[in-house]
DNA sequence: GAGAAATTACCCCAAACGAGTGATTGACGC
DNA sequence: GCGTCAATCACTCGTTTGGGGTAATTTCTC
């Protein structure tokens, strides 16, 4: 932010927990955390018009979730990286907090010097991660099934860009007819019965 | 597959490191690598016959790329793991494998004992990657800016569903006529004219 | 080599859609 | 208090779409 501190705030409500968080981070050289919330609530209020350039957030807050007070931050404050605290490695809200927009997370028993390590690499635009999570995460884009031929497939993605069937037609050398009788099948598999519906499953099943 | 041993294909078109490889792989306890090939035409007319847990696939192929082959093959053979092979860390192409199916990747330059312990981990479901990469993935989970109000965004999830402006309206209790006007700033502020481009563009921006 | 699936092609018709134009109301900001 | 913008409602017109059929050819699969 200034100069080549990182600048930290705390959401986390055990305040025995916030409290040595707060000293181990401050007392150590390049690290500054002059913030610290107890709450969710506190934090909306407080983070956008603060200096900050990391936040750690507890993933288990009384109120608003952390990874909720994340996804309403992160929209605000692009330029504040977070990171999840969690006393267990549980994937599933870990999962879920990257998506809401954190960079990384930290387990709370997590020793001072790999804290500080973890914290740097996040501000240089790391996301360090156990490879299970990042197996949870590169597999959420995977394909499912595809009912659709590669003809209809290829039909779908150029309606999808807002072509009519003339069009497409003419960009696959097909007669209109032709096409039309593609359309009626891809909505017959794909159980729709207009464009609108069968491009929204198509993308989401990541059939195009 | 069927012992405790993890049966590795290669996909490489040099024929020293497709080699090397071999040697390496083949003469460690625990990994057995009986099948290679130079290229991906090969690669995808065999190994989804062959009894195979994880497949090592060179990025730049002659013909098809590794990344093309990946995708095909991936959606045969949903129990094979891909780890790519490249000469170095590029972001492009690694984002871009992951995407199509692959689990992982190695640097070529990457020491033998290193190289096994990374496939033993892809094997076990992990997928161990630097958090640089890491980073650009979660990333592209991310929200744009939403310049759609939340009642176009309101009407644009319906109609994604599949519903006409009718039905809309009944939904929402509105005139058809409204449901129609807001159909039409949707459009505008998206810059598409139709129904399908819209769905296709709010979906890619995560907007609905 | 039989059967299934994919691809190609055509017809009719009613309903839905997109484009154009216009108007009124109520919030919000300066 | 004036402008802007979101939200609401209204009408017309020509085009596109989706549903109903039918059917030939090629390609894949068993």
């Amino acid at each position: 932010m200034l100069s080549d501190t990182i600048h930290i705030a705390l959401v986390e409500d055990d305040n025995e927990i916030r409290q040595t968080l707060h000293l181990i981070i401050d007392g150590s050289a390049g690290f500054s955390c002059k913030y610290a919330f107890p709450d969710g609530e506190s934090a909306l209020a407080s983070i956008p018009n603060l200096p900050v350039d990391v936040v750690l957030m507890d993933i288990d807050l009384p109120g608003k979730s952390g990874i909720e007070v994340t996804r309403i931050l992160k929209q605000q404050c692009k330029n504040i990286d977070f990171i999840m605290l969690t006393v267990q490695s549980d994937d599933d809200s870990i999962f879920e907090s990257l998506c809401a927009g954190a960079s990384g997370y930290l387990l709370k028993d997590t020793n001072p010097a790999d804290l500080l390590l973890h914290i740097k690499e996040v501000f240089d635009g790391g996301s360090p991660m156990s490879s299970q999570i990042a197996r949870r995460i590169i597999n959420s884009f995977r394909i499912i099934e595809n009912p659709l031929s590669e003809r209809e497939t290829e039909v779908l993605k150029i309606l999808s860009k807002g072509f009519n069937y003339k069009d497409v037609a003419n960009q696959l050398f097909l007669s209109p007819h032709t096409v039309k009788t593609h359309i009626k099948n891809i909505y017959s598999k794909l159980h729709v019965n207009n464009r609108a519906e069968a491009i929204y499953k198509a993308i989401k099943q990541k059939l195009i």
